[in-house]
DNA sequence: ATGAAAGCGCTAACAG
DNA sequence: CTGTTAGCGCTTTCAT
């Protein structure tokens, strides 16, 4: 067991030339004949050889790695996102590590820290939810190791960042809810402070008043959108004495648990209640009725991501600062079709 | 911009000590006084020094990483099993490299190759769905790379392996059913050649026996579990003239998928038809009525692999061959509960 | 308690 | 087209 790795020197030997010409013949360098370099890389074959990527690393300063941060992963969103920069980092010869914080700043910190002493070439972030403070990267540009915020970024600092259009798909999913006769609309989200939810919900008000509705505070409901908060805005709804006839809730897995316990208290979705989540993540396809909700290419966002960054490392590293925005759809599903029309599959509304 | 990184001559140079002095003090050698020790490890991180890995690894020979690859992210086992993992490895001063095959062997084959490449120093792995053959292994067992196999492990293959009692899964589920007063369960899974799959039914053929039931072939049907599967499957329910009256289902999603359309066309579930399923993914928790599913810790069995591995790594390299099995539970929930009791909560059956 | 020096495997400048 | 050689940054044996 255990048997040593060839090297170089190892196949060198055996054809009788020096490293270098293996090394050469092995990087397809020009300057090595037809011969030579099939011989080699017979040889390489037989022998089982493998670069040592460590020795390369080390003499070139370049790890071909990319670190992608990200905040969950069991979401189909993020493993779109995963693919997506899979594909074109494969393609490139990068290799990917993932680290994944879990939505804490904490772990965040440890994983950003992790890579930079793996020397990632590169990085593709995400930002935790109770990521505030962004000091933990710096390290990376102080070294000139670019990065690229994805989805959640941060609103001031500088680089490049890859994001959907929230502010539209906010926008869209108020309007469609208006459109179905809505009168009273919830906008029940997360904290403000983040680009994606501020930004939907500058559209959803945006929404409102260009149907001459007026925003009232108690329309909008900040949580964590997690699978208990759904429980509770839930009861909270069936606790007010004016309920709203439309839930604008940017999370699935949120939105299909709240809807669960209000169809259990008697409410009607969506005759009473109409219901648009965001993300369309399998649960929203499942539940009954199917849930609205906006979706997005995660994969387009990811090959986005990572196409731009290894533009970055081989090209030039123009450091300066921009925001690619994609698009993204509403898929009007069961649960906010207050008034009929005959649909096979889902509808799909451009943004 | 792109400022070089101080290696251990820099901190030897304003310190006016050799290269090795900092390399023992940095890493706690016995014979460097607490003096220079402090010293050294201030100026470190005032200079903030990062030790070179590359160097590191070239010289040692170990890479302090752990391969890991998996048949999907998405899901809430996989991500158990990778925390699981990832608390183990940092515990141990291990990285993580994460591969996902999508199901496909193709890529399973490829991110075996590139780990090897990347010379881990170990590998977990659960086989892609339609991996067969096992000789991308190979490799790391030539060059004494141990391999934990945890979940979809190879039947027939050395090693280590990590799995849950997959047959008194299936027992525990079907025995249930029975006891619901079900006469005729089907059994729906997937490809009887993994070893998840086959221990599962033969659990459920315990069942039956046990129970003075006769197996039928028809009684049992195996498809991809995928969503589209669901759908086919209780579009073929339907079609059936004798129906059963409980379905075994080895995947929530599927289970769930199905569920919702023999409910759309008039079924009644538990009373016409009880449903179990497995995996206790989130989605369980939200059909309505909330299905009975099968849970087991993944976090569990991700602690024991990294743990196993992380010993044979460190202690004795004991190529010794066996299989770790642990437990898993069943919940029953309001999918397959036709006999009223009154629960609060989940019941658990430990298998 | 510390230093000198060799070498891990690869690459590339230089020489031919 | 090919070989020689130095060096990437670290660890470790041997010497002091």
């Amino acid at each position: 067991m255990s048997k040593k790795e060839p090297t170089i020197y190892d196949l060198a030997e055996h054809l009788n030339v020096s490293g270098s010409t293996i090394s050469r013949a092995l990087s397809n360098h020009h300057s090595i004949s037809k011969k030579t370099r099939k011989k080699v890389v017979e040889l390489a074959k037989e022998m089982g050889y493998r670069k040592n990527s460590f020795a390369s690393q080390l003499r070139n300063k370049k790890t071909y790695n990319i670190g992608v941060i990200i905040h969950e992963l069991n979401s189909d969103f993020i493993t779109s996102v995963l693919n997506g920069i899979g594909k074109v980092a494969t393609e490139a010869r990068y290799n990917i590590i993932i680290g994944h914080s879990s939505e804490s700043s904490t772990k965040e910190i440890a994983i950003a820290d992790n890579l930079l002493y793996q020397r990632v070439d590169g990085l593709i972030t995400s930002l935790a939810y109770d990521t505030v403070n962004l000091s933990h990267y710096d390290p990376f540009i102080e070294r000139g190791v670019p990065i690229v915020f994805i989805d959640r970024v941060p609103v001031d600092a500088l680089g490049v960042k890859v994001v959907i259009d929230n502010k539209a798909a906010g926008y869209n999913a108020t309007k469609h809810l208006i459109e179905q006769g809505c009168e009273r609309i919830m906008h029940i989200t997360a904290d403000l402070s983040k680009n994606v939810y501020s930004d939907r919900f500058e559209g959803f008000k945006k929404a409102l008043m260009g149907h001459n509705m007026v925003f009232e505070p108690e329309q909008l409901l900040i949580t964590n959108l997690s699978e208990k908060a759904g429980v509770k805005i839930a009861q909270q709804i069936l606790n007010m004495e004016r309920k709203p006839d439309g839930l604008f809730i940017t999370n699935d897995l949120c939105a299909s648990v709240c809807m669960y316990h209000l169809k259990k208290n008697g409410i009607k979705v969506p005759e009473d209640i109409a219901i648009v989540g965001f993300n369309n993540d399998i649960i929203s396809r499942i539940v009954d009725p199917k849930l609205t909700t906006v979706n997005y290419e995660g994969e387009e966002i990811g090959k986005v991501a990572a196409t731009n960054l290894i533009n970055q490392l081989s090209d030039n590293p123009s450091n300066s600062s921009y925001t690619i925005v994609l698009d993204s759809d509403l898929l009007i599903r069961e649960s906010s079709q207050i008034k009929q029309h005959d649909i096979l599959n889902d509808t799909i509304n451009k943004s």
